[in-house]
DNA sequence: TGTTTTCTACGAAAACCTTCGTATATACTA
DNA sequence: TAGTATATACGAAGGTTTTCGTAGAAAACA
């Protein structure tokens, strides 16, 4: 599942990309009316949408004059491909300077360690 | 000590951000012969410093006709501002998020999975 | 003193990101 | 049919990042 030829996409991408995960195929108009979209024109979210086209972050089919886009790789996965990239370039790679560089960035709170708690619980269930 | 006014070093920054706080204050001579600077030109390492400088992550200070350089910013703080703003972009600002995609993304082993346990246990007896 | 080394400063190129404006083609409408 | 709305395509500007090359000053040396 780690495909190593995902691009990382840019802040801007990731925004159109998290419109397209939340609505599914979406035409440039759908996606620009988004209030996540408000800050750029038309022509500025097409734009982006041809250039994600050809790095392959998104398809696109032709559906009568418009084109609908659709993100090619999941949520889930792209986030773990961002994570991967940033913890090797920022932490050498290691998830425990990660982690305790990311609890204590947010000062989490009781719950959240807790909840992270839990989540270790779910990881190590697994194995 | 959380300081928004500071900038979000580049990878190429970071590194040299790194030669600095494992070796303290340095010239540019002294920084290009480490050896994850073997990459770069002497003035491009120079270049870097001189911008780093213009941004605020470094201090300058003449020494002869050399100069010498020293991070403004302690490693921790840095790593700390850096992590804030990765979350923020990618996960909304959600530690939850981020441990949960930090570990599956690393596919975290048992004793990585320990460690981090063991550093909850720490967070939350500061509680 | 003349040459070589060693500094910094400056400019610039190439790549990427963000952002539109304009052009052009197609559809709708009065 | 003439005009308006709506598509895409293309180009370009301005910013950032990475990377040197060159120029000029200062120091060291032969």
């Amino acid at each position: 599942m780690q495909n190593n030829s995902m691009p990382q996409p840019t802040d801007a991408e990731l925004i159109l990309l998290r419109i397209l995960w939340q609505n599914g195929p979406c035409t440039v108009r759908q996606i620009h009316l988004s209030p996540s979209c408000k800050q750029w024109g038309y022509t500025t979210v097409l734009k982006f949408l041809q250039i994600m086209t050809e790095k392959g972050l998104v398809s696109r089919q032709a559906e009568g004059r418009a084109h609908v886009y659709q993100a090619l790789y999941a949520e889930k996965e792209t986030e773990e491909h961002l994570v991967k990239g940033f913890m090797e370039r920022v932490f050498a790679g290691s998830p425990r300077r990660l982690v305790l560089g990311a609890l204590s960035a947010s000062k989490a709170g009781a719950e959240e360690l807790a909840e992270i708690r839990a989540l270790l619980d779910t990881l190590e269930e697994d194995q």
